[in-house]
DNA sequence: TTTATGTTTAACTATATGGTTAAACCATTA
DNA sequence: TAATGGTTTAACCATATAGTTAAACATAAA
């Protein structure tokens, strides 16, 4: 009973430093809030993690591993490529409903302190993302797709797999303000969607 | 001479004020930060602008009035829809050259303070990012464009301008890890083009 | 040169914040 | 029941940070 009263505590704790961080950043999280949202003493978080810095580690560090995980996809070279991004977008856009401020922490924490986390970030990510580059180069060469640039294909990928998360709030707030309502008018099914057309559009001959 | 010398004075708070809260955020900045970057003592921080909030506001004011001119364009009558997108994507994508973190500065201090922002965005924003909308609306009425989802594709225009900006740090780090030059691979002309592509493909007959 | 006025700074204050400590609080076991 | 050991808390401490103050500085006018 102890062993779970422990982890239940600690998991509490991440859960809540998870949500901190990732409003606030490194910089602007207090402990106090995490203590306040965890529903714990402040004494607590430095018993489980002897600090602030080592605290945020943890979180960043799992960040970053469910994040990247979901690029795993482009790796499994049984599939053709298009299918590997299909799939890709159906893993990115579930992840992002349930940590929808996700890439927007990682990206903003890794440039305000590229150096602390250049190696974490390089262990994690490895080729993982540009193996989608490697396949699509390799599936133009074999005439298997059209000929398009594939860092330009990835980055408008990510911008339309991430960016309407990051954005919710005023996207929200500019349809309301016009009588219009979001959950109405966005909801994950359109996006995957929209996003498979657009892949179709871009790769398919 | 003085009133020179003041001007220059405020104009260099305030450009310091404006890089270190789009970095850190209303809560993440320091004063003192502030004051460095701007290279001046930080008590004329508040001999200049009383206290924090007071410079974050107008800071915040300022984007946000800067930011939300780019979208005047979409209420040009004269112009059909998809020429006013076009001219929005040129304005867009210069003015992000310029402030790279502008999309996801006013969302997340909005998101973080709905209810202090909440009037003050309304009153900057008014109508101009819903016009878009509207006008798609009336354009697929009178079958000039083809029938979309005017929401989802306000959404995706959005998307596929703000994140190759707000993630090119990572992006950069990505391809350098493989060997690739991101400014080789990138540039804003590409993206405008590859945006417009996307424009044609959902709005054009 | 002197005075007046606006600008800038160093030194300071009060409070917020990260972190520590010792005591209290369980649950388990001898 | 008493002892043990991990967990939790209130009360601290040291430092960082926002904000103040009084004095120094500079510039223009008298």
């Amino acid at each position: 009973m102890k062993k779970l009263v422990e982890t239940s505590t600690e998991e509490k704790i991440m859960e809540a430093a998870k949500e901190v961080f990732m409003k606030y950043g490194l910089y602007g999280a207090r402990m106090q809030d995490i203590a306040n949202t965890a529903g714990i003493n402040k004494a607590l978080l430095h018993y489980y993690f002897r600090n602030k810095e080592k605290l945020f580690d943890k979180v960043f560090e799992g960040a970053l591993q469910k994040y990247f995980q979901q690029m795993d996809v482009f790796s499994d070279s049984s599939l053709p490529i298009k299918e590997r991004v299909f799939k890709y977008v159906d893993n990115i856009l579930l992840f992002l409903s349930e940590y929808p401020q996700m890439s927007i922490f990682i990206i903003k924490e890794f440039s305000i302190n590229p150096e602390l986390f250049r190696e974490k970030v390089q262990a994690v990510k490895r080729d993982k993302a540009v193996r989608l580059i490697q396949a699509l180069e390799e599936e133009m060469a074999t005439g298997k797709i059209k000929k398009i640039d594939p860092v330009l294909f990835m980055i408008n990928l990510h911008s339309l797999c991430s960016y309407p998360f990051i954005g919710e709030p005023l996207f929200k707030h500019a349809l309301k303000a016009q009588g219009k309502d979001w959950n109405k008018d966005f909801s994950q099914e359109k996006l995957n969607l929209s996003v498979k057309k657009f892949v179709e559009f871009s790769l398919g001959k």
